[in-house]
DNA sequence: TAGCAGATCATAACACTGTTATCAAGTCTG
DNA sequence: CAGACTTGATAACAGTGTTATGATCTGCTA
């Protein structure tokens, strides 16, 4: 049946959204699928492949949200616009977000499968931020654009949820972020427009 | 004996450098130091209390490598310093970075002695920081000036361990961070120069 | 010094985890 | 219809952190 393999699936995302990585046993997403354990070995490869079809669902939510640029008036409109979505995104779905980043479970490792998702996620975002820089730059270079943009975002993200950041209050990291995010794009631009 | 103390937190952090955390059981870390599991729970507060030491070694490593700035010609060297410091750090002892930062055990939460001693390292940085700033800034513009080159430093650390960013040469890296943070820093110098 | 209280240790067990061997039942194909 | 393959469940294995039950050893007090 094709049926049990969609009710694992999303028995384990509903699981997974709601108490995290903890809470994601196979008991539990079998005794909530309503099925028994082995139906998880059967139509994936264990707990390896349940959490590579979050860690995909995850990545999936990533380029969604950065390319959600419908209004953009301008091509820095629409990289802004992909940063401050993806800044919700990560406020939003906490438990993906970690997983993708390699917290949630230490000993998961993504299969090939999930990492090229996670490529294609980059070469995206490198896509989008080409737009503001000249044409004949390299692929390098602008993938180099790309991953300082997505630094700065991620290194944010990753310790607004530090525990050392908590004198920095916490209303106030999204402006921060998106302030930081655009002063390093504009500085991007200028460079790139002698 | 104060010595079977001092002969697990050896065999621990031995073993946590070895092979991460995930290598770390109680069981492993007791035969190691060749007791039996109890002792754990005698001189520290389980794993918990094994992973709060460790967590706390983390930062103690980070405060030194960002204060090792003996030979820095000005402020603005001593920052630069303590940073490519602090990317080596998070490059040669990658369990322990990993610990700090949410990743090895998700079961794990820093004790407030732990997340104590996270502060003193950011409160270390902030002064570090605050010496390339005018003296008339707000104690919260400083933590915001340290926050985002913390924030850039750590966010690419943290991408250059992730399967996403293949694409970026292995040995490009360190440049790329550099480059980036020091750009940032003589942005923040400029901006409050005024 | 004698005796008792507390710290320190070991063994074994409990509840949980992911995984798999064994076997039963259903389904599809030649 | 018969055989092969897929799907299902039960129970067990090896691993995890933790703890209840004792035994031994140390150190303070009467």
């Amino acid at each position: 049946m094709v049926e049990s393999k969609a009710k694992i699936l999303i028995a384990a995302s509903d699981l997974f959204s709601e108490s995290g990585a903890s809470g994601l046993s196979v008991r539990a997403i079998s005794k909530r699928a309503g099925l028994s354990t082995i139906g998880i070995y059967n139509h994936f490869n264990g707990k390896q492949g349940i959490l590579d079809a979050l860690y995909i669902e995850g990545f999936q939510m990533v380029m969604r949200a950065i390319e959600a640029e419908d209004d953009a008036a301008s091509p820095r409109d629409a990289v802004l616009q992909g940063l401050s979505n993806y800044i919700d995104l990560a406020a939003r779905q906490r438990g993906h977000y970690q997983l993708i980043f390699g917290r949630g479970d230490p000993t998961y490792t993504p299969s090939s499968a999930a990492t090229a998702v996670g490529e294609e996620a980059f070469n995206r975002l490198t896509h989008l931020v080409s737009k503001v820089l000249p044409q004949a730059l390299s692929g390098r270079q602008k993938r180099e654009a790309a991953l300082q943009l997505w630094a700065l975002a991620h290194g944010y993200v990753s310790l607004q949820d530090h525990e050392a950041t908590e004198l920095i209050p916490n209303a106030a990291w999204r402006d921060l972020i998106m302030t930081a995010v655009t002063t390093h794009l504009d500085a991007l631009i200028a460079k790139h427009a002698i």
